[in-house]
This record gives structure tokens, sequence and C-alpha cells, in this order.
DNA sequence: TCTGGGGTCCTAGGACCC
DNA sequence: TCTGGGGTCCTAGGACCC
């Protein structure tokens, strides 16, 4: 989806439309609803970024947000110095996940081998999919005449149709996503998942990008490595520094030079993926492996002076995750905490116990064992929760009838 | 002017077992 | 007497992603 919070926001709040806005921060920045008391017309007054003091990054930018460098992961105060007047709004969650369904659905009508990558990002098997109108039976696909020439088998489909019939099948998902939320998304369409995550932000916003194999050195070999989903800003700035600075560059490195650079097996993978082999599936279903809580304070913290405020937050943090195992029918083994403190380093303790249990006094009384083993000799800026090992709840016998 | 919250996966060492 | 070869589980940290 493009810029997903965002563009979301902007369909509740049509006449932001143009205008630069970023989404993030605290709560303290709802737009202000103000009725004219003759027209009874209401118009609303929201916030800037201008003044804003306090902690919290983007996590949002609209386009035109992001022509004043605004991106997300930006603290807001550096925010506020490149553009006072992009209009600041907090996130709202709930909205996001409702059309994150809502295009998902639309998208599954359609093509409904779906890989969930979170709220605003999927991966589809367009490997059985025709385009919505299109009645004629599925061609074998090519390779696949196995089943034989008798009667009634099709000529297995040509490469060349195979693409344009996933061009047909992209415009139709695109159409369906916009008719079912309003918003727009950038679709690639490509031989695997690693080629279709890189090409979907060759054109973005409400892009459409075909791309075949033989496309790969022409457009993927001239993009720097960073584009490629897995090697983020550690690994991005050793190959700069070892002046490795397009993926084509990257393609033609010394695997045995890579794997002594970075390790065996992230050597080979880098130089795997440089050529565009990837052979993952798409997978439609999948259990969590944990779930967490955490939060930043808003300043922060010692554990002498604010131990009560730390240790409601603490209360706090352990019933929220317990409801969240709750809901989505959870049970964990290994409950674990996380600090960071204020100079930024952050550690984490963690503790595997008898049975597994969604309980949050359960979870509390563990994870204060681990918070035990922490020295706490510097101000506290993050405090988190984390239950894993999980392992879904099973139906307990012994509640009562009709749970 | 510091840097969110919710995740996954990998590595590596030590305990422990057969 | 001086030291195996597997395997699994647990823990801590870190890179990376949305």
């Amino acid at each position: 989806m493009d810029a997903f919070y965002a563009s979301v926001e902007l369909l509740r709040y049509p006449e932001l439309r143009g205008r630069p806005v970023v989404i993030g921060g605290g709560r303290r920045h709802q737009p202000e609803a103000v009725t004219d008391p003759v027209s009874g017309e209401v118009t609303r007054k929201f916030a800037t970024l201008r003044g804003y003091a306090g902690r919290g990054v983007i996590t949002t930018a609209t386009y035109e947000a992001r022509k004043f460098g605004l991106h997300s992961a930006l603290g807001l105060m550096k925010a506020a110095a490149l553009a006072p007047d992009a209009i600041l709004l907090p996130v709202d969650f709930d909205a996001y996940r409702r059309y994150s369904r809502l295009f998902k659905q639309a998208v599954a009508r359609i093509a409904p081998r779906i890989e969930d990558r979170g709220i605003d990002e999927i991966y589809l098997d367009l490997t059985d999919v025709q385009p919505p109108g299109a009645d004629l039976p599925l061609p074998l696909a090519a390779g696949d005449a196995t089943e034989g020439w008798g009667e009634g088998a099709t000529e297995p489909e040509s490469e060349i149709d195979a693409w344009w019939r996933a061009r047909d099948v992209a415009r139709a998902l695109k159409d369906a996503v916009r008719e079912a939320t309003g918003l727009t998304c950038s679709i690639a369409v490509a031989p695997n998942k690693l080629l279709a995550k890189i090409a979907s932000e060759l054109d973005k916003p409400d892009g459409l990008t075909i791309l075949r194999p033989d496309d790969v050195a022409t457009r993927i070999w001239p993009l720097p490595p960073r584009r490629i989903n897995g090697i983020g800003p550690k690994a991005s700035a050793k190959l700069t520094a070892l002046g490795v600075h397009t993926i084509g560059a990257l393609a033609h490195a010394d695997v045995a030079w890579l794997a002594e650079e970075f390790g065996r097996n992230y050597g080979a993978w880098l130089s795997r993926v440089a050529h565009g082999v990837d052979d993952r599936e798409v997978v439609t279903e999948s259990e969590p492996v944990s779930i967490s809580r955490e939060t930043t304070f808003e300043r922060d913290l010692s554990a002498r002076r604010d131990r009560a405020e730390l240790s409601e937050i603490f209360t706090d943090l352990c019933e929220s995750l317990a409801r969240d195992l709750a809901r989505k029918g959870y049970v964990g083994r290994t409950i674990g905490i996380k600090l960071r403190f204020d100079n930024f380093k952050t550690v984490t303790r963690d503790q595997t116990i008898a049975a597994a249990t969604q309980d949050a006094q359960a979870i509390r009384r563990a994870a204060g064992e681990c918070l035990k083993r922490v020295p706490l000799d510097r101000r506290i800026r993050l405090l988190g929760v984390r239950v894993g090992s999980l392992s879904p709840q099973r139906q307990a016998e012994d509640q009562p009838a009709g749970v």
C-alpha cells in the first residue's frame, strides 16, 4: 500500500490532500473540530510540527511531506526543524487495521494465495490466477504437459501469455483495492518474492511493474544493494566500504570473498540474491513465535527514584500482554523483558518456566525475576515484556460450559 | 535535536543428555 | 587419564523488516 497510514488519514481528512502530512508521535495533537455557530459548518484545526517538543518518530509521511526530507523513523524534533508547517496526526492503529483487512479481503477474492507481510504489504502467488472476467479455463502451465495432449488438454500457456495474464490480474487487483478502500497500492509481478519486492518500489505510488527474468541485469543490477530485502544499514555500509555500490557489482563479486567478509551463510545468500535467485514459497499460513508489549517513557526513569511509576508501567505491560495472548489464543513458556537505557543501550533477559501461561500475574512474576538480573544503574528509557515459545491455547476442560 | 512498537531470524556459547 | 560426537534446549545480542 502507498504511504498506508497517511493515506488512510487522508480519507478521513480530505481537506489535507496535497499538503505535507506526517503520522506519529503521542496523543496530544488530535485535530480539533470547530463548529461555526452560524452556519454550523465544521472545520478542523490541525497541529503542525512547529514547536513540537517530545519523543517520537514519524511512522508515515505523505509524498508531499517526503519532498521536505520527512520520512518514517525520522525523529519528530528533527522533522519539525525541516518542515515546521507540516501537519502532524496521531496514529490510529484500529483504523489502519480495518483498512488492512478490507484491502486483503478485496485481494483474496481475486488471488487467494496470500502471504501476510504486515499491515500494509502482502505477497501473492499468481501462478494459477486468472484475471476476473476471463472465463477461459486456465491453460496448463508451460512445461506441465505430463497430463497428456489428449482431448480437452489445452496447449501450454506461453511465457509471454503468462506475463500478459499477470499484468491483467495486477490491474484487476489495483482496481479491487481502490474500490474496497479508496486507496492506491503499488504492485510488481516478478518471477519470485525477492524480485517482486524490489520491483514494487520502482514505480510508486499507484505503480504497476512487470519484471521478467531477463530484466534483472538492466533494471535490478544498477540499484544499490540496500534495496534488497535483507540487506539493511549495517550490511549496506560494509558493502559500500568494500567498494560494492550496486547489486550488479555484488553479483560479480567472488563468492569466497563475500563469505570471508560476511560469513559463509550470509555471503552465499548475498551472491544468490544479487543474481535474482530466490526459491522461497509464498507462505499462506504461519503461527506467531512471540508476542510482546513495550513502551518508551516520556522521560528517562530512575529505577530508584521512580520505582512506583516503573512498577505501575510494568504491571500495565504485563496485563496488556496477557490480554493480547488471550485474544489471540496463545500461551507461552518463555517470559522475557527488554530494557533500553538513556544511552540507548538495550538489554534483554528471559526465563523459561515450567508451564506455559497467559496469566498476567504469572508473567509479571517471571518478568520480575528477569528484571532482578539486570544492573539498574542508568536511567531507563524503555521497558518491554515478551512471551515466547508460544503454543495455541488448548480449550480448558474446566471452563464453564459455553466458553 | 536523538533514535517507536511489534515482530522474525540468525549466531554463539553453555548446559545437559546419550 | 586429559578429553568424541552427536543432539536439544536455553539464553543474549544483534540485524533486519513493516
